[in-house]
DNA sequence: ATTGATAATGATAATTATTATCAATAAGGG
DNA sequence: CCCTTATTGATAATAATTATCATTATCAAT
Protein backbone atom coordinates (compact mmCIF):
# COMPACT_ATOMS: atom_id res chain seq x y z
CA UNK A 1 0.00 0.00 0.00
CA UNK A 2 1.19 4.27 -0.78
CA UNK A 3 2.54 5.43 2.34
CA UNK A 4 -0.09 8.50 1.84
CA UNK A 5 -2.79 5.88 1.99
CA UNK A 6 -1.10 4.28 5.05
CA UNK A 7 -1.16 8.00 6.58
CA UNK A 8 -4.30 8.89 5.50
CA UNK A 9 -5.48 5.42 7.10
CA UNK A 10 -3.92 6.95 10.15
CA UNK A 11 -4.82 10.13 10.52
CA UNK A 12 -8.54 9.01 9.84
CA UNK A 13 -8.13 6.40 12.77
CA UNK A 14 -7.17 9.39 15.24
CA UNK A 15 -9.67 11.22 14.11
CA UNK A 16 -12.16 8.63 15.17
CA UNK A 17 -10.59 8.04 18.48
CA UNK A 18 -11.16 11.51 19.52
CA UNK A 19 -14.58 11.67 18.64
CA UNK A 20 -15.62 8.62 20.36
CA UNK A 21 -13.78 10.39 24.03
CA UNK A 22 -10.36 8.30 23.84
CA UNK A 23 -7.25 9.95 24.28
CA UNK A 24 -4.85 9.64 21.46
CA UNK A 25 -1.48 8.20 23.26
CA UNK A 26 1.84 6.87 21.82
CA UNK A 27 1.11 3.47 22.97
CA UNK A 28 -2.15 3.19 20.81
CA UNK A 29 0.45 5.28 17.88
CA UNK A 30 2.66 2.86 17.99
CA UNK A 31 0.33 0.01 17.94
CA UNK A 32 -1.86 1.32 14.82
CA UNK A 33 1.25 2.58 13.27
CA UNK A 34 2.59 -1.23 12.97
CA UNK A 35 -1.05 -2.53 11.94
CA UNK A 36 -1.61 0.11 8.57
CA UNK A 37 2.26 -0.77 7.30
CA UNK A 38 1.94 -4.39 7.15
CA UNK A 39 1.45 -6.21 4.16
CA UNK A 40 -0.17 -8.90 5.78
CA UNK A 41 -3.05 -9.60 8.99
CA UNK A 42 -1.27 -9.54 12.29
CA UNK A 43 -2.03 -11.55 15.43
CA UNK A 44 -1.62 -9.66 18.92
CA UNK A 45 1.63 -11.65 19.82
CA UNK A 46 2.74 -10.70 15.85
CA UNK A 47 2.08 -6.97 17.04
CA UNK A 48 3.93 -7.54 20.04
CA UNK A 49 7.32 -8.60 18.65
CA UNK A 50 7.17 -6.10 15.91
CA UNK A 51 6.71 -3.70 19.18
CA UNK A 52 10.25 -4.66 20.47
CA UNK A 53 11.81 -3.19 17.98
CA UNK A 54 10.82 -0.03 18.88
CA UNK A 55 12.54 2.70 20.99
CA UNK A 56 10.03 2.54 24.39
CA UNK A 57 7.63 -0.43 23.44
CA UNK A 58 3.76 -0.68 24.61
CA UNK A 59 2.77 -2.91 27.35
CA UNK A 60 1.56 -6.56 26.36
CA UNK A 61 -1.57 -5.51 28.11
CA UNK A 62 -1.80 -2.07 26.40
CA UNK A 63 -1.60 -4.21 22.67
CA UNK A 64 -4.66 -6.16 23.84
CA UNK A 65 -6.37 -2.77 24.68
CA UNK A 66 -5.93 -1.46 21.91
CA UNK A 67 -6.92 -3.94 19.39
CA UNK A 68 -10.46 -3.88 21.87
CA UNK A 69 -11.09 -0.64 21.30
CA UNK A 70 -9.92 -0.45 17.77
CA UNK A 71 -12.54 -3.53 17.56
CA UNK A 72 -15.01 -1.47 19.50
CA UNK A 73 -14.66 1.24 16.86
CA UNK A 74 -15.23 -1.01 13.81
CA UNK A 75 -11.65 -0.05 12.59
CA UNK A 76 -10.21 -3.68 12.06
CA UNK A 77 -12.08 -6.99 11.21
CA UNK A 78 -11.19 -10.69 12.37
CA UNK A 79 -9.17 -12.72 9.38
CA UNK A 80 -9.66 -16.26 9.33
CA UNK A 81 -7.46 -19.03 8.17
CA UNK A 82 -6.60 -21.87 8.05
CA UNK A 83 -3.47 -21.47 10.85
CA UNK A 84 -5.48 -19.37 12.54
CA UNK A 85 -8.00 -16.99 13.26
CA UNK A 86 -6.38 -14.29 15.46
CA UNK A 87 -4.87 -11.91 13.46
CA UNK A 88 -6.93 -8.65 11.96
CA UNK A 89 -6.27 -6.24 9.34
CA UNK A 90 -7.69 -2.69 8.88
CA UNK A 91 -11.75 -2.98 8.50
CA UNK A 92 -13.29 -2.50 4.56
CA UNK A 93 -15.85 -0.33 4.04
CA UNK A 94 -19.12 -2.50 3.78
CA UNK A 95 -18.93 -6.42 2.68
CA UNK A 96 -15.60 -7.80 0.62
CA UNK A 97 -14.27 -10.54 -0.10
CA UNK A 98 -10.96 -11.95 0.90
CA UNK A 99 -8.27 -13.41 -1.56
CA UNK A 100 -5.35 -14.82 0.57
CA UNK A 101 -1.89 -16.08 -0.56
CA UNK A 102 -1.36 -19.09 1.10
CA UNK A 103 2.74 -18.88 0.58
CA UNK A 104 3.53 -15.16 1.54
CA UNK A 105 0.29 -14.50 3.42
CA UNK A 106 -0.44 -11.13 1.18
CA UNK A 107 -4.29 -10.36 1.38
CA UNK A 108 -6.01 -8.78 -1.28
CA UNK A 109 -9.27 -6.92 -0.67
CA UNK A 110 -12.37 -7.63 -3.73
CA UNK A 111 -14.56 -5.34 -4.59
CA UNK A 112 -17.87 -6.15 -5.53
CA UNK A 113 -20.25 -8.89 -4.02
CA UNK A 114 -23.30 -8.74 -5.85
CA UNK A 115 -21.48 -11.17 -8.05
CA UNK A 116 -22.69 -14.07 -5.57
CA UNK A 117 -26.28 -12.82 -4.48
CA UNK A 118 -27.68 -14.93 -7.21
CA UNK A 119 -26.37 -17.79 -5.30
CA UNK A 120 -27.34 -16.99 -1.55
CA UNK A 121 -31.25 -16.25 -3.14
CA UNK A 122 -31.08 -19.20 -4.65
CA UNK A 123 -30.15 -21.13 -1.21
CA UNK A 124 -32.78 -19.08 0.46
CA UNK A 125 -35.07 -20.27 -1.86
CA UNK A 126 -33.75 -23.75 -1.04
CA UNK A 127 -33.55 -23.93 2.27
CA UNK A 128 -36.06 -21.22 3.80
CA UNK A 129 -33.14 -19.85 5.75
CA UNK A 130 -32.94 -16.49 5.88
CA UNK A 131 -29.24 -15.51 4.95
CA UNK A 132 -28.25 -11.89 6.60
CA UNK A 133 -24.22 -12.70 6.40
CA UNK A 134 -21.68 -14.17 4.22
CA UNK A 135 -17.85 -14.95 4.71
CA UNK A 136 -16.04 -15.52 1.18
CA UNK A 137 -12.52 -16.31 1.56
CA UNK A 138 -10.34 -17.38 -1.54
CA UNK A 139 -7.07 -19.39 -1.13
CA UNK A 140 -4.19 -19.18 -3.34
CA UNK A 141 -0.66 -17.89 -4.57
CA UNK A 142 -0.17 -14.51 -5.58
CA UNK A 143 1.88 -13.71 -9.23
CA UNK A 144 4.96 -13.31 -6.80
CA UNK A 145 4.63 -17.05 -5.11
CA UNK A 146 3.46 -18.98 -8.27
CA UNK B 1 -29.56 -36.20 10.98
CA UNK B 2 -31.21 -39.80 11.06
CA UNK B 3 -30.16 -42.37 13.59
CA UNK B 4 -29.02 -44.43 10.90
CA UNK B 5 -26.98 -42.38 9.01
CA UNK B 6 -25.26 -41.68 12.30
CA UNK B 7 -24.40 -45.06 13.44
CA UNK B 8 -23.39 -45.26 9.62
CA UNK B 9 -20.97 -42.66 10.19
CA UNK B 10 -19.45 -43.69 13.76
CA UNK B 11 -19.03 -46.97 11.66
CA UNK B 12 -16.97 -45.63 9.17
CA UNK B 13 -14.87 -43.66 11.78
CA UNK B 14 -14.30 -46.75 13.85
CA UNK B 15 -13.31 -48.54 10.49
CA UNK B 16 -10.91 -45.42 9.64
CA UNK B 17 -9.12 -45.72 12.90
CA UNK B 18 -8.72 -49.43 12.79
CA UNK B 19 -7.26 -48.91 8.83
CA UNK B 20 -4.76 -46.60 10.36
CA UNK B 21 -3.32 -48.74 12.97
CA UNK B 22 -5.12 -46.45 15.70
CA UNK B 23 -7.10 -48.79 18.67
CA UNK B 24 -11.05 -48.06 19.30
CA UNK B 25 -11.64 -47.18 22.97
CA UNK B 26 -13.92 -46.28 24.98
CA UNK B 27 -12.67 -42.44 25.40
CA UNK B 28 -12.34 -42.37 22.03
CA UNK B 29 -16.10 -44.06 21.36
CA UNK B 30 -17.31 -41.07 23.90
CA UNK B 31 -16.28 -38.50 22.36
CA UNK B 32 -16.84 -39.43 18.80
CA UNK B 33 -20.84 -40.67 19.79
CA UNK B 34 -21.08 -36.94 20.97
CA UNK B 35 -19.72 -35.00 17.76
CA UNK B 36 -21.83 -37.49 15.19
CA UNK B 37 -25.00 -36.85 17.62
CA UNK B 38 -24.79 -33.10 17.89
CA UNK B 39 -27.54 -30.70 16.25
CA UNK B 40 -24.41 -28.06 15.89
CA UNK B 41 -20.93 -27.53 15.66
CA UNK B 42 -18.64 -28.37 19.34
CA UNK B 43 -16.15 -26.99 20.78
CA UNK B 44 -13.59 -28.70 23.02
CA UNK B 45 -14.69 -27.54 25.92
CA UNK B 46 -18.87 -28.23 24.73
CA UNK B 47 -17.63 -31.88 24.31
CA UNK B 48 -16.40 -32.42 27.79
CA UNK B 49 -19.37 -30.57 29.05
CA UNK B 50 -21.50 -33.30 27.79
CA UNK B 51 -19.31 -36.15 28.75
CA UNK B 52 -19.88 -35.48 32.57
CA UNK B 53 -23.27 -36.65 31.92
CA UNK B 54 -22.00 -39.98 30.72
CA UNK B 55 -21.15 -42.71 33.58
CA UNK B 56 -17.72 -43.06 33.00
CA UNK B 57 -16.06 -39.82 31.44
CA UNK B 58 -12.90 -39.78 29.43
CA UNK B 59 -10.55 -36.98 31.10
CA UNK B 60 -10.03 -33.75 28.96
CA UNK B 61 -7.10 -34.90 27.71
CA UNK B 62 -8.44 -37.68 25.71
CA UNK B 63 -11.07 -35.28 24.29
CA UNK B 64 -8.23 -33.17 22.96
CA UNK B 65 -6.17 -36.00 21.96
CA UNK B 66 -9.28 -37.62 20.04
CA UNK B 67 -9.85 -34.46 18.37
CA UNK B 68 -6.50 -33.97 17.12
CA UNK B 69 -6.28 -37.40 15.77
CA UNK B 70 -9.80 -37.35 14.17
CA UNK B 71 -8.35 -34.26 12.39
CA UNK B 72 -5.28 -36.01 11.25
CA UNK B 73 -7.68 -38.65 9.59
CA UNK B 74 -9.55 -35.73 8.14
CA UNK B 75 -12.82 -36.64 9.79
CA UNK B 76 -13.51 -33.46 11.35
CA UNK B 77 -13.45 -29.87 9.91
CA UNK B 78 -12.91 -27.03 12.13
CA UNK B 79 -15.95 -24.02 12.32
CA UNK B 80 -15.42 -21.14 11.72
CA UNK B 81 -18.07 -18.40 13.48
CA UNK B 82 -18.36 -14.85 14.14
CA UNK B 83 -17.96 -16.09 17.94
CA UNK B 84 -15.41 -18.13 17.98
CA UNK B 85 -13.46 -20.80 15.51
CA UNK B 86 -12.92 -23.60 17.41
CA UNK B 87 -16.08 -25.95 17.27
CA UNK B 88 -15.77 -29.03 15.08
CA UNK B 89 -18.53 -30.55 12.99
CA UNK B 90 -17.71 -34.10 10.76
CA UNK B 91 -16.18 -33.23 7.56
CA UNK B 92 -18.06 -33.42 4.29
CA UNK B 93 -17.15 -34.93 0.83
CA UNK B 94 -15.40 -32.69 -1.19
CA UNK B 95 -16.03 -28.79 -0.91
CA UNK B 96 -19.27 -27.89 0.39
CA UNK B 97 -20.33 -24.35 1.56
CA UNK B 98 -22.20 -23.82 5.17
CA UNK B 99 -25.15 -22.57 6.05
CA UNK B 100 -25.60 -21.20 9.91
CA UNK B 101 -28.04 -19.93 11.98
CA UNK B 102 -26.69 -17.27 14.26
CA UNK B 103 -30.00 -17.83 16.95
CA UNK B 104 -29.66 -21.94 17.16
CA UNK B 105 -26.59 -22.54 16.19
CA UNK B 106 -27.87 -25.28 13.90
CA UNK B 107 -26.11 -25.74 10.86
CA UNK B 108 -26.81 -27.38 7.48
CA UNK B 109 -24.06 -28.07 4.95
CA UNK B 110 -24.56 -27.15 0.85
CA UNK B 111 -24.40 -28.99 -1.80
CA UNK B 112 -23.08 -27.61 -5.05
CA UNK B 113 -20.09 -25.16 -5.76
CA UNK B 114 -19.90 -25.15 -9.16
CA UNK B 115 -22.27 -21.73 -8.84
CA UNK B 116 -19.59 -19.30 -8.04
CA UNK B 117 -17.05 -20.73 -10.47
CA UNK B 118 -17.57 -17.81 -12.42
CA UNK B 119 -16.99 -15.63 -9.86
CA UNK B 120 -13.90 -17.09 -8.83
CA UNK B 121 -12.47 -17.08 -12.42
CA UNK B 122 -13.46 -13.46 -12.95
CA UNK B 123 -11.27 -12.68 -9.76
CA UNK B 124 -8.70 -14.83 -11.34
CA UNK B 125 -8.24 -12.97 -14.15
CA UNK B 126 -8.81 -9.52 -12.58
CA UNK B 127 -6.01 -10.52 -9.66
CA UNK B 128 -3.50 -12.66 -11.46
CA UNK B 129 -3.61 -14.99 -8.60
CA UNK B 130 -4.42 -18.80 -8.67
CA UNK B 131 -7.10 -19.57 -6.58
CA UNK B 132 -7.26 -23.00 -5.01
CA UNK B 133 -9.39 -22.92 -2.37
CA UNK B 134 -12.22 -20.89 -1.16
CA UNK B 135 -14.43 -20.82 2.22
CA UNK B 136 -18.29 -19.75 1.64
CA UNK B 137 -19.91 -19.22 4.89
CA UNK B 138 -23.99 -17.99 4.71
CA UNK B 139 -24.86 -16.46 8.16
CA UNK B 140 -28.51 -16.07 8.53
CA UNK B 141 -31.91 -17.27 10.64
CA UNK B 142 -33.91 -20.57 9.87
CA UNK B 143 -37.05 -21.03 9.46
CA UNK B 144 -37.80 -22.35 13.03
CA UNK B 145 -35.95 -19.35 14.52
CA UNK B 146 -37.65 -16.85 11.85
C1' DA C 1 -9.37 -67.84 26.45
C1' DT C 2 -4.61 -66.13 28.00
C1' DT C 3 -0.66 -63.66 27.32
C1' DG C 4 2.19 -59.85 26.27
C1' DA C 5 3.83 -55.78 23.75
C1' DT C 6 2.66 -51.31 23.66
C1' DA C 7 -0.78 -47.78 22.49
C1' DA C 8 -3.75 -45.11 25.17
C1' DT C 9 -5.56 -43.18 29.41
C1' DG C 10 -6.15 -40.18 33.51
C1' DA C 11 -4.34 -37.09 36.76
C1' DT C 12 -1.90 -33.29 36.91
C1' DA C 13 1.98 -30.18 35.92
C1' DA C 14 3.46 -26.90 32.49
C1' DT C 15 2.73 -23.75 28.97
C1' DT C 16 0.47 -20.17 26.34
C1' DA C 17 -2.79 -16.61 25.44
C1' DT C 18 -5.78 -13.38 27.26
C1' DT C 19 -7.97 -10.63 30.93
C1' DA C 20 -8.19 -8.22 35.49
C1' DT C 21 -6.04 -5.33 39.08
C1' DC C 22 -4.18 -1.11 40.75
C1' DA C 23 -0.84 2.44 41.81
C1' DA C 24 1.58 5.69 38.83
C1' DT C 25 1.51 8.43 34.66
C1' DA C 26 0.16 11.52 31.08
C1' DA C 27 -3.53 13.50 27.76
C1' DG C 28 -6.04 17.40 26.93
C1' DG C 29 -9.75 20.81 28.34
C1' DG C 30 -9.97 25.06 30.87
C1' DC D 1 0.13 25.56 33.76
C1' DC D 2 -3.11 22.87 36.44
C1' DC D 3 -6.40 19.51 37.31
C1' DT D 4 -9.35 15.74 36.32
C1' DT D 5 -9.36 11.31 34.97
C1' DA D 6 -8.49 8.14 31.14
C1' DT D 7 -4.67 5.30 30.25
C1' DT D 8 -0.54 2.82 31.14
C1' DG D 9 2.76 -0.79 32.73
C1' DA D 10 3.78 -4.42 35.75
C1' DT D 11 2.03 -8.30 37.27
C1' DA D 12 -1.45 -11.42 39.17
C1' DA D 13 -5.27 -14.21 37.74
C1' DT D 14 -7.86 -16.83 34.55
C1' DA D 15 -8.70 -19.94 30.79
C1' DA D 16 -7.50 -23.09 27.20
C1' DT D 17 -4.39 -26.26 25.49
C1' DT D 18 -0.35 -29.27 25.67
C1' DA D 19 3.20 -32.24 27.96
C1' DT D 20 4.52 -35.75 31.36
C1' DC D 21 4.46 -40.27 33.17
C1' DA D 22 2.96 -44.16 35.86
C1' DT D 23 -0.99 -47.15 35.18
C1' DT D 24 -4.44 -49.39 32.31
C1' DA D 25 -6.55 -51.59 28.44
C1' DT D 26 -6.52 -52.96 23.44
C1' DC D 27 -5.84 -56.50 20.30
C1' DA D 28 -2.76 -59.60 17.71
C1' DA D 29 -0.61 -63.82 18.51
C1' DT D 30 -0.58 -67.81 20.72
ZN1 LIG E 1 -11.97 -18.56 12.08
ZN1 LIG F 1 2.28 -14.62 -2.22
ZN1 LIG G 1 -32.23 -21.49 14.09
ZN1 LIG H 1 -17.32 -23.12 -2.24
Amino acid sequence: MAALALNHLLENWKIALRQQGYRVTRPRLQVMEIIVSSETPLKPQDIYQLSLDLESPPGIASIYRTLEMLDDLGLIQQIHQPGGCHAIWPAVEGHKHLLICSSCGQMRVIEGNEDIEDYINKIEEQTGYHVKDHWLQLFGTCQNCS
